[in-house]
RNA sequence: GUGGGCGUAGCUCAGCAGGUUAGAGCGCCAGGUCGUGGCCCUGGAGGCCGGGGGUUCAAGUCCCCUCGCUCACCCCA
């Protein structure tokens, strides 16, 4: 920390992602992307801010996401703006605007800002993988949706996350159950934790997922939702049910999952992670919005989706000891040790010409002695140096030397070098592949 | 917004009850091998000990303030 004081850092609760940790992030979302893309979404890019009231309306005032950690701003023209929270609003909207073909099946790959104090894996700017799949209220495409999070998480290799699983009902059948749970809550107000006890105003299912003992407690024994249901959720969540058994997708029934967007209704689910030991858990979360799109001005359709955080899942791996960190490394690595005026010149023309036949290349720039060169080689996790001095430079030559597999350098023909260099690649691949 | 912990080399950290030129490991650079990496050995560079004020003969060490980081509550990815 001899950086000076005065020296600009990121802004709190935000990070800088540097190589090596990078390359995870790229093989992260490349994953993420086959995986979805194999379902039929397509990638879908909508500005990192909107119009507030894209969130307000679509998330909810009274969120604490809306109400109190909005990044808001006022642009040069006096337009009320907000960087994105979350992804399905963003999408939703941009469904409501083009009208596109249903289903709408979206994937996304974005940051979300929530002004709110930093804590282990929780960041003012944090990123997020998601898809979102817009006109059917068929319970399969819940399954579906579910189905592509749960196998992605598999497919990084994490093992220890739980899916919880809920229905939030609907305008038919959610009013009923809400005076139903006020009523008995009203009863136990005095069992309630303090900030509870007093009002749990227009939404007691917050209540639910109060985590003081006290709450907990008094909401033990009291009627659930899922068990309230109307006859068309009910019957909607149980074929989603028996999709994700018939899909061998493990999951538990949790009455407590209420989660923070005014949007949900019917499926609600989150991933959270058993290896996390922080506070933050979730990997990933979503449900049902089937009102999300007339709230945003369209005409009433159904949609459903989930975002996943990239930094949590990236946590959860670490706590796993899964998909590490793993270097890119390149094809070959020039070393020049030429000498005079000339010198460096062929390392120059060498690296580029190696790139332009599809070999990745790096080299050593300055003066920089033999040794310190091939450190250099060894460090970039090339699998082939070339090297080229004097003497190579008189025959006309260089001299290709192994540097992962077991084989002896030798000298090929300067015009020849590219050639070989893809021979002994290729010749690595086999031996590594036949090791397998 | 509320509360706790921590700020010493690029990184991870030592620095006993305040006492002369602030240390280690890793990393980096150079040399040992006058053109050959990974192992080993030797050497080197790199710190106004986060910043400011105070107590003291003397402060990395004690006190106050400030900035920053971090963890937790709330909520969420």
């Amino acid at each position: 920390m001899s950086t000076q004081s005065s020296a600009p850092r990121s802004p709190s609760g935000t990070r800088d992602v540097l190589p090596p940790e990078s390359t995870r992030w790229e093989r992260v979302v490349g994953a993420f992307a086959r995986g979805v893309e194999d379902a039929g979404y397509g990638l879908t890019m909508t500005p990192v801010f909107e119009y507030s009231s894209v969130f307000r309306r679509g998330i909810g005032d009274a969120s604490d996401v809306v109400g109190k950690e909005m990044y808001e701003f006022t642009d040069r023209d006096g337009q009320q703006l907000a960087l994105r929270p979350e992804g399905t609003a963003s999408i939703v909207r941009a469904f409501v605007q083009h009208h596109p073909l249903v289903p709408f099946k979206a994937w996304y790959v974005t940051p979300a800002f929530r002004h709110e104090r930093a804590q282990a894996l929780r960041y003012r700017q944090h990123h997020q993988l998601g898809i979102e799949a817009i006109g059917t209220e068929d319970p399969d495409l819940d399954v579906e949706v579910i189905t592509v999070a749960h196998d992605f998480f598999r497919g990084l290799g994490l093992e220890r996350f739980e899916l919880k699983l809920n229905s939030m009902g609907d305008a038919q059948c959610r009013p009923a159950y809400l005076e139903l749970l006020a009523g008995v809550l009203a009863e136990r107000a005095g069992e309630l934790c303090d900030e509870h006890g007093e009002r749990f105003g227009s939404n007691p299912l917050r209540v639910l997922d109060c985590k003081k003992p006290e709450c907990r407690k008094a909401t033990a024994d009291v009627p659930r939702l899922m068990d309230h249901l109307c006859g068309p959720c009910a019957a909607h969540f149980a074929r989603v049910r028996q999709g994700l058994e018939a899909s061998t997708v493990a999951y538990v029934l949790d009455h407590r999952l209420v989660r923070g967007f005014d949007y949900y209704t019917r499926t609600t689910f989150e991933f959270a992670s058993a290896a996390l030991e922080s506070a933050q858990n979730g990997i990933g979360g979503g449900g049902r919005y089937d009102g999300l799109v007339e709230m945003l001005g369209g005409d009433p359709t159904p949609g459903i989706g989930f975002g996943i955080g990239i930094e949590r899942v990236l946590g959860a791996c670490d706590a796993e000891s899964v998909f590490a960190v793993e270097p890119a490394p390149l094809d070959a690595f020039v070393i020049d040790v030429t000498e005079g005026d000339g010198r460096g010149a062929e390392a120059r023309d060498l690296t580029i010409e190696l790139r332009r036949a599809g070999i990745s290349a790096d080299r050593a720039f300055g003066v920089r002695s033999m040794k310190s060169q091939m450190k250099a080689a060894d460090r970039s996790g090339a699998s082939i140096a070339l090297i080229v001095g004097p003497e190579e430079l008189s025959a006309g030559t260089v001299t290709l030397r192994p540097l992962r597999g077991p084989g002896e350098q030798y000298a090929v023909g300067r015009h020849e070098a590219a050639v070989a260099v893809t021979r002994e690649l290729a010749a690595y691949q086999a031996d590594l592949n036949a090791g397998q």
